[in-house]
DNA sequence: CTCGACAGTGAAATGCTATAACGCATCAGC
DNA sequence: GCTGATGCGTTATAGCATTTCACTGTCGAG
């Protein structure tokens, strides 16, 4: 019941499998571990192509387990998957999503479509440039951009 | 006593003042009503260069006037602003700030310094070109988007 | 003038987002 | 076994935002 808002026809079974693989391998190569806990939040948020508030995981993983659970414990499950680049913030919404495009490097920019919610990302190279070329003027040092972007998804779009 | 953050030396009534020009103008071009509510609430927030939480609005608010207040009425109040395009929110902090650079139908995207909070606006034209030729890959049509650099100002830079 | 529509406001309650502070359990390494 | 690091449970609190209902004043139509 979670589940929609994923795009088109589409199986999420292997998307969902491939991203918990490189999440176990995420987390091994920091040492850190993926315990159940983080294991059952990052399903539930990578359980859709959306993105998800904290309460909402909560309220998934209460149903599913049946399991009491504080807020805070998703909190800390959220934040070490952010660590291991699982799942992002998004920041316009207060709400986090899988990643489902491993950036080796290269930042990318959030796409968020107003019709099916999905969230996207695609690489943006060319905007932090255009960033730092815009921010030059005014001497400003750039640390680190919020770029989220909303409008339609190709599979929304009108024909 | 909430002025803090003002970058340098520098006399802030005249900017507000000006700033209070332009609201009136804003609100007046559509129809709408600066009304006392709402001025004060954009004074409030444009009494500094940071960006204000609600809450912080209504603490301030109800400290100078002594009157109670509702979260409600200023909610309401930033939503006409926001509407006048007199004050922006800024997504990453969950908070308002004036906008004391009046962009006629350029798009700016928001500056904020790590070190005194000011948020400044620059010309957001290359970076939204950029979020064009970005998304075009991928089909997707940009309705709006979230632009907030963080990051040092020129004032705060060490040199 | 009266009526009704509407914008603006007041008030209470609630819900969502996020963190602080404390303590316990586990496990690796000495 | 001790110690430190990590992970998690629990309670409480702080901060952000909306829903809902109700009241008032303004203003144009009749």
């Amino acid at each position: 019941m979670t589940a929609k808002a994923v795009p088109s026809a589409h199986d999420h079974r292997p998307c969902l499998d491939e991203a918990l693989r490189r999440a176990e391998r995420a987390f091994d190569s920091r040492g850190l571990k993926l315990t159940p806990l983080r294991r059952q939040v990052f399903e539930a948020i990578a359980d859709s192509h959306d993105a998800v508030g904290a309460y909402d995981v909560l309220d998934r993983l209460v149903r599913k387990t049946g399991e009491r659970m504080a807020p805070v414990s998703v909190y800390r499950a959220i934040d070490a998957l952010l660590d291991a680049g699982m799942v992002h913030r998004l920041e316009s919404r207060n709400a986090f999503f899988a990643c489902h495009t491993p950036h080796a490097g290269r930042r990318h920019i959030a796409l968020v479509c107003e019709a099916c919610r999905v969230v996207s990302e695609v690489d943006g190279t060319g905007v932090s440039g255009a960033i730092d070329a815009a921010t030059a003027g005014v001497r400003f040092t750039v640390k680190s951009a919020v770029v989220e972007v909303s409008g339609l998804c190709a599979a929304c779009a009108p024909a």
